[in-house]
DNA sequence: GCCAACGTTGGC
DNA sequence: GCCAACGTTGGC
């Protein structure tokens, strides 16, 4: 049987203030659970297109100097996320079915911390990136899917090998 | 803290 | 199913 791997590329927002990078690169694994999504595009793209292997590009959000701060991995496949149910969780969701469960996370790992950040400011500044959904107006997701293209663009400008 | 953008909610 | 009100996001 023929195995058909295709890498996907993603781009997660979390403020530092709530979890940051280096939160994950502390954790048991470099690993934690992405959980709290509650928009339904985002979720859909958990749905339908994340996978074990995707790349993610983990940056820092409602802060002094937004940027792309580090590399991540998916490393689990989607699974319900056990906030909707816990009705303690800010992110608990009295109308989600346990039987068929609104709400979708999955595991990530850090890969690196990239040696430079790559700020918003950069990012708009970058005449290939004009195109990337995060630069565009009013783009509120916190799961946004990125090309092969943006992604290496924006690990060069990080100062890394590709 | 402001405010534009935009998703969600709920009355009708 | 329309649409105003409301809430949230996130750069600035």
């Amino acid at each position: 049987m023929r195995y058909i791997t295709r890498v996907n590329y993603w781009l997660f927002k979390s403020e530092p203030r709530e979890f940051s990078f280096d939160d994950l690169l502390k954790r048991p694994g470099k690993s934690e659970p992405w959980t709290g999504i509650r928009n339904y595009q985002a979720r859909n793209f958990i749905r339908d297109a994340m996978q074990v292997g995707d790349k993610v590009l983990f940056y820092h959000s409602s802060t002094a100097l937004p940027a792309v701060v580090g590399i991540a991995e998916i490393i689990s496949k989607p699974y319900p996320d056990p906030l909707q149910f816990d009705d303690k969780s800010g992110y608990f969701d009295k109308g989600s079915p346990t039987d068929n469960p609104r709400w979708l996370a999955i595991d990530i790992k850090a890969v690196k911390k990239l040696k430079k950040e790559v700020t918003f400011e950069q990012l708009k500044k970058e005449p290939t990136l004009q195109t990337m959904r995060l630069v565009q107006r009013g783009n509120r997701l916190s799961v946004l899917p990125v090309t092969k293209d943006e992604f290496q663009t924006i690990v060069k400008l990080a100062g890394e090998e590709v």
